[in-house]
DNA sequence: TGTAATGTTTACCAATCGGTCAAATTATCT
DNA sequence: AGATAATTTGACCGATTGGTAAACATTACA
């Protein structure tokens, strides 16, 4: 008799890692486009290649891949955040903080609008991860430019504000990419696009923070 | 006999102009954050305190409600790019451009939700005003935002990535609410947070565009 | 005030939704 | 090879979906 992957407890076969991964790349496509009540199991299980009651068969519930895919993808994405040094030089920390969001933003677009999705529908599947984890990384993460501003590295500036302008600035490439393209005509959408935007918003940084040396 | 609305060629009714308004407001609520497929048209009647027949027949489908909805949606959210004045100094026109924007993240956040949930599924519904009116309108900022750094009254940017990150950076805070409350705590969620934010993106873009004289 | 146009509701429809079940198929291991 | 466990599927379920038809109620206007 088949058993149900909740109730799994031993090791896992090669067929179930390997549909489980088919699995949750269709539901990032799914979901990170229509949010999670615009998706079907329907339209994930097409995208994956097999039928609804096979799906199911690895994930018993919608909500249940959707909280696969979110814990997956919330790991990944503070991953810059996390490389973040506090003994670096300001200056080269930031850019390269910037550099790596950008790639993200460039390299895993789903992922990001993923996150965007949940955010702007309140979050009613993460918000204990956003006043846990994340707000502990985000808060040791500020204390470190708090002291960079405090002994003169950087300017004054509220540094909640500063990783917020940063994430919202990267993430923009990925999740209004089309709005992107769009203003920028069809001459510029190329990938060139990642390039200049890094150029700009390490410029706008790096200056706006007073910590231009050259 | 009843007259469907798309019909009509005639003058409107009092009772359409408040029902219509009723109607779009509770769609509002709904699709900023449910999104286009996410949203029921029942979840919207519950909303507007009536049946789902009744606001049919003000809109006969749910595409022509979230038409109504965007179209008037885009023409506010372009306002403050519109006010930009070529004429005015730059710095002052940046600090009130973001003042402005940061001001409809605050006060309208409907509205910006709805837009970013548009973009995050490839804005299926509005894609031309993009590129068309949308378009225009940047370019035509971006060529006064080129002219005065070629003047010196800026430092060199990149105008379009600029405009980008003034929007990313202001919306953020109306998308991403959950997110901004979370990580600042209960203790400095309250409206202050705007005012903190506008006083540190003034600083971020004022400086990290040269346009400082004090 | 009568009447025609406008507005509202109940009942309903076919399609789609998330999810179940039992039977059939395939992989694994001895 | 044969037994057993794991995987896959078609048929189906009740609830919800977007939308309709027609009867009913209300308003505006002569």
């Amino acid at each position: 008799m088949a058993i149900p992957r909740a109730a799994r407890t031993q090791r896992r076969t090669r067929i179930q890692e390997e549909k489980e991964e088919v699995i949750l790349e269709a539901a990032l496509d799914v979901f990170s486009v229509n949010g999670f009540r615009g998706s079907t199991i329907d339209q994930i299980a097409e995208v994956a290649g097999m039928s609804k009651p096979n799906l199911l068969y690895y994930f018993r519930t919608k909500e249940a891949m959707h909280r696969a895919l979110i814990d997956r993808v919330l790991f990944t994405w503070l991953e810059p955040l996390r490389a973040f040094d506090a003994n670096g030089d300001p200056e080269s920390e930031i850019r390269s903080y910037i550099r790596r969001k950008l790639e993200m933003a460039r390299d895993f677009p789903r992922e990001s609008r993923l996150f965007a999705n949940e955010m702007l529908q309140g979050a009613p599947h993460v918000e204990d991860e956003l006043r846990g984890p994340l707000k502990s990384l985000v808060d040791e993460k500020a204390e470190v430019i708090r002291a960079w501003a405090k002994t003169g590295k950087i300017a004054k500036c509220d540094p909640y504000h500063l990783i917020f302008s940063i994430w919202s600035t990267t993430q923009h490439y990925a999740d209004f990419d089309v709005q992107v393209r769009a203003v920028l005509g069809d001459e510029h959408s190329g990938e060139g696009r990642f390039e200049d935007a890094a150029r700009y918003l390490e410029q706008l940084f790096v200056d706006g923070l007073g910590i231009r040396q050259s």
